[in-house]
DNA sequence: TGTGTTCCCGTGTTCGCCCACAAAGATACA
DNA sequence: TGTATCTTTGTGGGCGAACACGGGAACACA
């Protein structure tokens, strides 16, 4: 009797109670049609408990027969609770690819203060293990909401994956994939793929018997996946294609710091071997080898390398690399942001494994890229 | 004196008045500041007149001092207008290049729903101009406060800006370009340069004295500038490369609806020309060439088109297709709209021309854009 | 019937901002 | 000085959801 005299006047009210343009459901229109309270409604949506069986049937019947979605803007601005979010990824100057990732949670950081989250980013020094594990340390005790995880370390990495699940903190990882870790969502490049890629713009039109230099710099401490994984997919791609016998690959590693020894290194590459056409670098600092290309007077070597460095991109422009292929950085920083705000703020869901797409640029259309 | 009181006092109440964690400011805070009261500060924020010298002056300096910027979630909740937008661009099915633009407005449109923003679609019918005359008219006695346009009909669709511009609506364009019109963003590619990047992925590794087909679907009662800057693209790059005498470029024009035929005239060009190496297709209609050619079989020929349908797709992961130049008509539908709400609801400053990124579909990479 | 306990439930306040309305102050004129 | 008019200002009531608090209902037991 109750509920059916509040329905009938429910619709009669046309324009005062029901807010009729957007037919958008608040709790309150929720609680009039299941006949109990606003504070009810708001007990049965969060599994707050103190809901009797027949209240509870109630509001569900109805959730059940409209669409409710809650005013993402209304809640964000009653909670009182605070999100702190910590990063954790390397060191980094302007320069630096690990900027650009910067650059992704610093836009997320805005856009989502609103929504009381706060970023706060701690850096370790991608060379040496020991600082992960100190500043991981550190982040355990501060006891965040949630944490973001750039996984050089492997080993360093999941053992704190596995001390954050103990306290329940959830995380999400980017950059390089850590496939045994419970995360919440990955970002990042399919290396494999990318290397795989890389093979095919640098090769498909290489005539036979070319040499072709491959670049390795070379990490202390560490060992980066993604390179070894890149190195892989290119492999993999003279082997599909059935190229092994047509050209040579030379190997070659470079030391990460020191500028001159890699030129004389290359001056006497270059004196070893002459036909060299072509060659790649599975980082982000193919700008050190395009210099020292230039200086050496071998511009006419196809090179191809990675990511949208400013340096990078200088050297795309000029035509002294052909190819740069780039993993929107600040996509997975903003978007892993992002999803851990739809997981635990509002509670929707997300997908866990993905992969950014495989960006080609060439000077051609590398400006649309930057400036978007 | 009263000011200094309260300043001083504001400074001690640590915790019960300001919200100290984030310290953002509220217009509370200007107003305490400032000496006035919050609906003082309102009137200035808004423009809205009404407020003396004497306190104006004084908000404005507390407004430059501090970096006030409002809590959007806030202001939308609060505020009862209603933004309705309208969108006009041609009707299309599931299979069309225009439902990817359907997709990026319904995302839109979620996503702005709770900023009180209505997304309204109308189609016209793409080789009809009076289609798209008679609906521009009921849009403007709709009074809409925004309209977002395709503009395919070059006149038809200036004119209706200028009435638009009469009526003080503001507008967006996407798609195409419309120099003339005074639009608040334009979301497109650049098609000249896509057609330089055609040409490059086409012709770059083609031995010299190939034969190249040039393909036009032709489109009763209209022009599409799209094709028309991507072919000059095209021709700039074989002049800017000196190929002009390389190739023999074979310029056919296929019918858009009726696919028998242009089956016909394929075998009769295929048997007229039998050095054909490579064929491009200006537009996203690139599937009915790729069933024809297989028909044919001439998946030998290089084949280069736009646009991701999925037919696309397919022939492109089948290697019919070798690449696909795409141009994110979701995020040009999207952020039109992201845009238009910046503009006019949260009054903040956009970028009036926004060229999309160029992107280079192959089949190794086009599984990560397809997924994202 | 009165008292205590447990279980449910409704109400009221808050978030930051918008906006209407009424009150207060300023000015002009009789 | 009083009254009318205009200008300027402060206050209060929403927006939709979160959450605390206190009160009512139901039950048990004396």
């Amino acid at each position: 009797m109750y509920e059916i005299n509040f329905m009938y006047g429910y619709k009669l009210t046309n324009s005062s109670e029901m807010n009729q343009i957007t037919n958008k459901i608040r709790i309150k229109d929720i609680a009039i049609l299941a006949g109990v309270s606003e504070g009810t409604v708001d007990r049965v949506l969060h599994n707050r408990g103190d809901v009797s069986a027949k209240s509870l049937e109630a509001v569900n019947k109805v959730l059940e027969e409209i669409n409710y979605t809650p005013n993402l803007l209304a809640r964000s601005l009653a909670s009182k609770k605070q999100y702190r979010f910590v990063c954790l990824y390397p060191e980094h100057n302007l320069a630096d690819y690990w900027h650009s990732i910067d650059v992704g949670f610093n836009q997320a950081a805005s856009e989502f203060s609103n929504h009381n989250v706060i970023i706060e980013k701690r850096y370790y020094n991608q060379f040496d293990p020991l600082s992960f594990i100190s500043i991981s340390n550190e982040i355990l005790l501060n006891l965040p909401d949630a944490v973001f995880i750039a996984p050089i370390f492997r080993e360093e990495a999941l053992n704190f994956t596995i001390e954050l699940k103990k306290l329940q903190i959830p995380f999400s990882i980017f950059d390089s994939m850590l496939e045994e870790a419970e995360f919440i969502t990955y970002y990042g490049q399919n290396s494999f793929q990318s290397g795989y890629i890389a093979a095919k713009l640098l090769l498909e039109a290489l005539p036979k018997e070319s040499q072709v230099l491959i670049i390795r710099t070379h990490r202390k401490g560490s060992v980066s996946n993604q390179t070894i994984y890149r190195n892989n997919g290119f492999m993999q791609f003279i082997k599909d294609n059935n190229m092994v016998d047509f050209y040579e690959l030379i190997n070659i590693e470079l030391k990460d710091d020191d500028k001159n020894s890699n030129l004389e290194a290359l001056r006497t590459v270059f004196a070893a071997y002459t036909n060299i056409k072509a060659a790649i670098v599975f980082n982000s600092k193919v700008n050190r080898l395009a210099m020292d290309l230039v200086t050496l007077n071998q511009t006419d070597v196809r090179l191809i390398g990675y990511d949208l460095l400013e340096e990078n991109v200088a050297y795309l422009k000029q035509g002294v690399v052909s190819s740069l292929i780039a993993q929107r950085p600040e996509k997975q920083a903003y978007l892993t942001v992002r999803d851990m705000c739809r997981e635990i703020i509002f509670k929707q869901k997300v997908n866990r494994i993905n992969y950014v797409p495989i960006d080609i640029l060439m000077k051609e259309n590398i400006e649309y890229y930057m400036n978007f």
